[in-house]
DNA sequence: GGTATATGTAAACACTGTTGACCTGTCAAA
DNA sequence: TTTGACAGGTCAACAGTGTTTACATATACC
């Protein structure tokens, strides 16, 4: 039941159930980053990690496993954007959203959200969205319309990410990042108010 | 050169380019509207239609060239929604959107929304949306920031699908559909405001 | 009739993710 | 020390996928 492995107790064996599984996982975040999701194989991850395929499945389950796992370390839709002063939390996203649009953050980032899209992730990303982002939305807001909410700005940070996959967003690139980001702003402001008010115009 | 079949010049021969093409096409819509494309395989479309697998290539390229037919054919994003009164575009566009919300609209163009994200399709949903929505869209508007407001648009639009994919967006659709509708139209009303004045607070 | 050409067929190719059977080395108990 | 158990690793196969190539066939024209 114990492990008999790391017998002499060192930093980085480079065999063992510990050791492969950061190997397979290491060259998996390598391999991603640089390659997406979809275009890299199994077979791949193991030969660049010096493994056997069979090993992956052991250890992860399936391909979408290593993502999940990497998710999870990486955090690649922090809570953290969520924590903050209450009157600044659309400032706080809408910077978010406008330097994903920018293509920065991680080039892990970058890459896994390029391959959010794909079937076999959806499940992963579909958990990942809801647990991550709509839910602690929910939480932050409160009230009795906190979901509608969360899933209005969810909407205009999603759509924002996904017109640059489609577009490359280069019309928006172009623009002053403040004036881009003010704007985005705006639109979650709008997104929180409440649904009372019927006919504003 | 000249097209040699259709000796009869009757409607509905079973064989010969066109009655092919025709069959390929009609099983594929049907199989991808009940199941989606992902999951439907070259194979399974083509004993479908009592046909050869490799006449889907002959006929379509590869796989994709069926979806891009469908597409072409079926006007899943249609520019009609477009056209019509100005002052009443947001109106139009904002009941486009909660009406894909709720699901409705033809059985593909839901089974085609649902299988957007699929690697294989991306260059096609790409070009799609470009020319079908945000091109159109920043056609009507016109002026100098026509494209960027065509991106904001789409934005909203698109992103208010994906988290229907996501979320099944349950919280959204419980509500009064003209709130929500209204609420969609004044974020897209606020998309298309002048970006000269910078803080309106 | 002969022949070029369009259409349809069968089999393979090069992949994919995944799994089951089989070694192998190390540890614990007898 | 011998035995047995078991975690860790290997290999080959399975069942799929999209796609292509070489071949057979039927049609239409000269």
């Amino acid at each position: 039941m114990d492990r008999p492995d790391e017998t002499g107790g060192g930093a980085g064996p480079t065999r063992g159930r510990e050791a492969t599984r950061a190997r397979i996982l290491a060259s998996a975040k390598e391999l991603f980053t640089n390659e997406g999701y979809g275009s890299v194989s199994s077979r791949k991850i193991a030969a660049h990690a010096g493994v056997n395929v069979a090993l992956i499945n052991r250890y992860f389950g399936a391909k979408r496993g290593l993502l999940t796992e990497l998710l999870r370390e990486d955090g690649v839709y922090p809570g953290l954007i969520v924590d903050g002063p209450r009157d600044q939390l659309t400032r706080r996203l809408a910077e978010h959203a406008v330097s994903r649009l920018h293509g920065e953050g991680t080039a892990l980032q970058r890459a896994l959200d390029d391959s959010a899209g794909d079937p076999d992730l959806r499940s992963v990303y579909q958990g990942r969205i809801t647990s991550a982002m709509i839910e602690p939305l929910a939480a932050y807001l409160g009230g009795p319309e906190q979901r509608a909410h969360a899933l209005l700005l969810a909407s205009v940070l999603l759509g924002v990410a996904r017109v640059r996959l489609v577009e490359g967003a280069g019309a928006l690139c172009e623009m002053e990042r403040e004036t881009i980001t003010r704007r985005v702003q705006d639109l979650l402001e709008l997104c929180l108010k409440d649904f009372e008010d019927g006919d504003a115009a």
